[in-house]
DNA sequence: ATGCATTTGTTCGTATGTATG
DNA sequence: GCATACATACGAACAAATGCA
């Protein structure tokens, strides 16, 4: 449907080099570039969350485009929960863009502290089934050995960042699902069948787009890709626990990783 | 795969003998039996990477089933990442994934070598720039500071994997225009201007749609995602060396992360 | 630049078999 | 036996992307 908006052709008036370089006849739509603009200061931490836009007039003179123009652009950021536009006040960046910083450390309701946002978590689905190839392979045990999936949504401050399907070996970790049922995070149900630590081994990072329910359960357009994750989790004795492959909302989540 | 060679070539007729035998009430639903048959295919080593399928007209006509059955088995072959299906174009056995890993020390050719891959690349463009606002950011400079601008194509066996955007202080590195004009790699060029070593100080991973031409250098559709990663490279004193911008196409390359 | 043919993507509607209670 | 839900399968039409003349 957002492609319905854009049929438009600018007729292509005197050139205005100072502005920050649009192209006017490259075959895509100003708003777009406009978009992408402010979308790339986003992403490059130039923009911080709650930081004000300028108004849509002083973007519209430095672009050099018509107010119009802006002010599509700015429906199209809005739209993706990266900004959102209050009348008489202004533009804002939205506050839960979050740099999900990955380690071998790394547990999720501390990521969120790090930003000073309130974690929370959804179970969507808690069962036992047969493990499929994938991640059989990821885990390192045969194709049809039973395994425990926990789906779960993670929030921060009430809204949705990431979901994630967590795989364990049922054989290994009896009464686990039970645990799963109890504790509010993976790290306490672990504990709780004896697991008292375990790390990130490995993360592989691939993206593509949402389907079937994850993009509305992480509340983002279906045009836009998912970041996915999938890592392996050990315990102290190098010994694999969980599986996991976590999805999550761009570009309102980016991955960082710091060597 | 006998089968879906021969009716490649054959203009369907009324009855179709040389059809692959489907049991229509043997209990397993005619999608999964489809499936199961291209996916032997490929394990057969009869369809190779990068290879064509016959169009799902084909295939429903030689199989003997509406188009929306054999839709299905397509659908799951390709969630189980054996083919990728493009629009307007056709199916496609999927080419055996490249993992990217990433550390401290990731040189492009080493990754490359590491896949037993001749590593490659290809100098889009090479000129000076004032920095932009994310890219100032980046690097820690004023905006409009002179940058030197690398873009070049990263290739494993003649078949691209990486588009990079890498950006160096022109001022801190005289002579770097040149030395990057005439040597085959970034880190070569790096060492003509006195940069011995150089790590990777973090990354930022995020994804988006290809846009301009990034999806025809990829060698990749549009309407797949790009993994960008953005990076920060340090001398051994710590002081930034280089910003670069890369993009990857999925789910051609993955991007790896040990911990 | 434009239109056309090819191919996949999406959404209707319809019908049937199977498992469940 | 009957109602219900679900997966499966077929048919038609149109939308969107691609490639080519």
């Amino acid at each position: 449907m957002r492609e319905l908006h854009m049929t438009e052709r600018s007729p292509a008036p005197a050139d205005r080099p100072e502005a920050a370089a649009l192209e006017r006849s490259g075959g895509i739509a100003l708003w777009r570039q406009i978009a992408r603009s402010i979308e790339g200061g986003i992403g490059a931490g130039t923009l911080t969350g709650g930081a004000r836009l300028p108004t849509e007039a002083q973007l519209s003179a430095s672009f050099g485009v018509n107010r119009h123009t802006v002010r599509r652009a700015l429906e199209e950021l809005s739209r993706a929960g990266l900004i959102h536009v209050e009348q008489g006040r202004g533009s804002f960046i939205a506050e839960d863009v979050l740099d999900y910083a990955v380690s071998a450390r790394t547990r999720f309701s501390e990521v969120i502290r790090a930003h000073n946002k309130e974690p929370g978590g959804r179970v969507l689905g808690l069962r036992e089934l047969p493990a499929d190839a994938a991640i059989a392979a990821g885990l390192g045990v045969p194709p049809g050995t039973l395994m425990v999936l926990l789906e779960r949504l993670g929030l921060a401050d009430e809204r949705p960042v990431s979901l994630g399907s967590h795989h364990f070996s049922a054989a290994r970790f009896p009464g686990l699902l039970a645990a799963l049922r109890e504790c509010p995070t993976v790290t306490a149900a672990l504990a709780r069948v004896g697991v008292a630590d375990y790390r990130r081994q490995q993360t592989r990072v691939t993206a593509r787009m949402p389907q079937g329910e994850e993009a509305k359960w992480l509340h983002m357009p279906r045009n836009r890709p998912l970041l996915v994750t999938e890592s392996v989790n050990v315990d102290a004795a190098g010994a694999v626990v969980e599986f996991g492959i976590t999805r999550y909302p761009t570009p309102r989540v980016q991955i960082v990783f710091e060597s």
